[in-house]
DNA sequence: CGCGGTTTTGAGAATCCTCAAAACCAGTGG
DNA sequence: CCACTGGTTTTGAGGATTCTCAAAACCGCG
């Protein structure tokens, strides 16, 4: 059982019917893959808004995948500062870290209800040893993560704070489209203004300052305790960011 | 060829005697695994200090592994601001990124004189397929410099000026210390502030008057082009960073 | 209606930035 | 041997950004 409480266990998608697979994002399975991924999944673990996925200093057992929801990973000084290191979503993997090198430096929470696939640590050497493809997917997903870790920090530390926050919404609301978030629908973060700050590595009140001027220019609304992104294009253009190419991705 | 000029060609260590496997932070090989890398290993390249080792954008057919010398991982903004991303040391892989999804997201630049493994990035599914334990250290690697990513995140995000700089150089030295640089000596950095800024996300000169704090309580001391270190207790201490638990760790 | 969480606004203070110039230092060529 | 050069470090000063403190406004929910 996770720490922080209120979470449920099911199994109600069989891996076959994994309504990630129909996404145009992800890639698609060979018939042995799915058998293996199937046998390796031990069931679904439901999580409300709020609760702690992981935290750090935890030896995890599991190794998820995110089915639904939104989460993020965040670490903390002893004082209590916070940092949001990156954001987690539909075919992210979590719990990696804890599994491969054995303990959790961070800690994950949920934005929204989640429901997350199951898998056991232990295991993990076995899918090395019988599924070269699926371990190759695996380091693919770390390099992935890595290379977003990369983008953070080159924002955080070297952008301006209108730039930094144009360009985290612009990047968020990117992720969210291409794994099916919100439908055709504008994206709509859940999301409060504290948690931007503690990304962008700015206080509540300058944060909240930045994200008028946004707003002023039609590129973001604030909606019912979230931010809705109306216009990416101009996110883009004021954060001077290029935009990822989106390839097929894989998942486990 | 590698971008940036400057650079040989040589085949003098083979596997069986890396230098690198005699130190006691690094797991040993078994016979086969052994064998396999040393197959794997295609040659080794020199490159002179400040030569461009990887350059974003590129297509790189090559995967290192440091035998020797330092060197920096960075992104550059369209106008010319640099962030670093994370230093590169013996054992260190580079070029992960473009070999598993295709293109380089960083640039790598060299410190010092480097001496590094050649690899075949075409070969990489090869590895997967024979090696799952050498394919279970690269993911090992890859969560290590995510990890590592997240630290500094958070350092640039939520520590001061003061903090973040005594965090990045015992960060550093305790990781140079690990792999045996510059033996038992008190460490030297091979680097200028321009670098420390470029890491802390701060300016130039603000990163002087800060680490001229360092220097007025004898923690660090600039010699000949680079930062020694006096003082890595002081340093952990006004950072207040836990440091490293050292495990034992692979490479390849 | 009251409550807790979130957003918004104002104001003064601290941090950090840019500009500018000097000092320092190793290497180069005369 | 010395002057010159380019890169790096150091210092000063004014200005912009960002912070903290504080309070008000807003809002969904019980």
């Amino acid at each position: 059982m996770p720490p922080g409480g209120r979470s449920f266990l099911t199994r109600q998608y069989p891996c076959e019917q994994c309504p990630l697979r129909a996404l145009p994002a992800f890639r698609d399975f060979e018939k042995q893959e799915l058998g293996f991924v199937s046998r390796f999944k031990k069931g679904e673990l439901g999580v409300e808004k709020g609760a702690s996925v992981l935290v750090e200093g935890s030896h995890s057992a599991h190794l998820y995948t995110v089915l639904s929801g939104w989460a993020f990973r965040y670490k903390l000084l002893a004082d209590g500062r916070r940092q949001i290191l990156n954001y987690v979503m539909p075919g992210d993997l979590i719990g990696l870290q804890a599994s491969v090198m054995g303990e959790m430096q961070h800690s994950v929470e949920a934005l929204s209800p989640m429901l997350l696939c199951v898998f056991e640590r232990d295991e993990l050497p076995l899918l090395y040893r019988q599924q070269p493809k699926l371990a190759y997917d695996i380091t693919w997903l770390a390099a992935r993560e890595e290379q977003m870790l990369d983008e953070n920090l080159l924002s955080v530390g070297r952008r301006t704070a209108l730039e930094r926050a144009a360009y985290l919404i612009s990047f968020i609301s990117m992720r969210a489209k291409n794994v099916g978030l919100n439908g055709t629908k504008p994206v709509e973060i859940p999301i409060t203004q504290q948690h931007i700050a503690d990304t962008l590595g700015l206080s509540l009140v300058h944060t909240n300052k930045t994200l008028k001027r946004l707003t002023e220019r039609r590129m973001i609304a604030w909606r019912d305790g979230g931010c809705e992104v109306l216009d990416v294009e101009g996110l883009l253009d004021t954060s001077g960011w290029d935009g990822h190419k989106d390839v097929r991705r894989p998942f486990v």
